[in-house]
DNA sequence: TCGTGACGTTACAGAGCGGTAACACCCTAG
DNA sequence: CTAGGGTGTTACCGCTCTGTAACGTCACGA
């Protein structure tokens, strides 16, 4: 059977790849490290020599997914080179696409919902990330011309993460299914005063 | 020692209140039925006559926990008979407080995250209490007056989710933090029209 | 008084979990 | 050719989990 990702990539780069996979569709503590290996074609001791723990594996998983999304932030920039508007705009559009083919919503945020520990080593990462990912769209914002950028910035992240965990209770046809009309016309309004 | 929940209160609803309280604070799979019946100041014995598994006991506290908010709900039309704007008002006010004394957000939704199953039984009812709570808001909002109530309620409906997740992942002074000015410049520009 | 039903206790089954030890293998660099 | 490091395999440890069986115990109502 062709498998794929078991080629010529590294059983690390395949068990981070699965293991990010299986976290997103099947959440942290739905998922053992067994079916991890298996599903990645290797084995628990090969994962162990090059992950401290579980912890450890769910930590670089998260750091992994904030890369990916960064790169697509990258896109945005690359696509329309200084017109922050037009980026702020495709970052919309990106996010109502997610939307529409994935209904697992964000894995930081889903991982802070099941790592209940205060003190949990994965939080410190959740949090940084978090925090990253906002000044950008803030940044994003503010170049782009609106007044108040931290608070359109604030309110289009709670749009978002509210839509993507809305989308996981109520489905598709919930108040997610207005996300685009809601930042379009916030965007709008910000931008009128 | 004064054990309070234990002196007079059936074991079921000891159990119930107990399950509701523990998964909210360390989350469905973060907790086992041994855990429970140990605080509830019973056994394991006890539960399983009064419920039939853990899952059913997951949905029983998910009713509950529906019940005690449509309470909250009924008490803001006793305090402001027929003023349904105030109402709206009172919700915002409440949410800011729930904000501010709670952590961890929406038990339906933190529930959703968890139980990633499609055909898990819970997601029936997450669903359909949802859409409840939808319906009211959306009502609330029609009678206060305001022009496209459905807009305006399922963005105040995305706004409080994502609070409430936000909250969980990047902290108190997070975007969750403008929740309030965010809410009522909502209500205040959807009112306008 | 008796018996009935709710509750508590102990023990256990069966499975899955994270994590480790020991050893065999194979590819590649020197 | 050979040595060594990365990898695969098997077996295991100790723990926790949901769920059940068997047996006491106690209160209460007929």
């Amino acid at each position: 059977m062709a498998d794929g990702i078991s080629e010529r990539v590294r059983p690390r780069d395949r068990i981070l790849e699965t293991a990010q996979d299986m976290f997103h569709k099947h959440g942290i503590k739905g998922v053992g490290v067994d079916a991890i290996t298996e599903a990645a074609g290797t084995n628990k001791m090969t994962l162990y020599r090059h992950f401290e723990s579980k912890d450890d594996l769910i930590i670089e998983c998260l750091r992994a997914t904030a890369c990916k999304a960064a790169a697509i932030w990258d896109a945005f920039e690359a696509e329309y080179p200084g017109d922050k508007l037009a980026q702020l705009h495709a970052w919309v559009r990106k996010v109502s696409e997610m939307l529409a083919n994935d209904s697992r919503g964000c894995d930081m945020a889903n991982a802070a919902v099941e790592l209940s520990e205060t003190d949990h080593p994965a939080r410190r990462v959740i949090k940084e990330l978090k925090e990253a990912q906002r000044e950008r769209l803030v940044n994003l914002c503010r170049e782009a011309g609106v007044g108040q950028a931290e608070l359109l910035a604030d309110t289009l992240s709670l749009l978002l993460e509210g839509a993507r965990v809305s989308l996981q209770s109520v489905g598709a046809e919930g108040p997610s299914a207005q996300f685009v009309r809601m930042a379009e016309g916030l965007i709008a309004s910000f931008k009128a005063r």
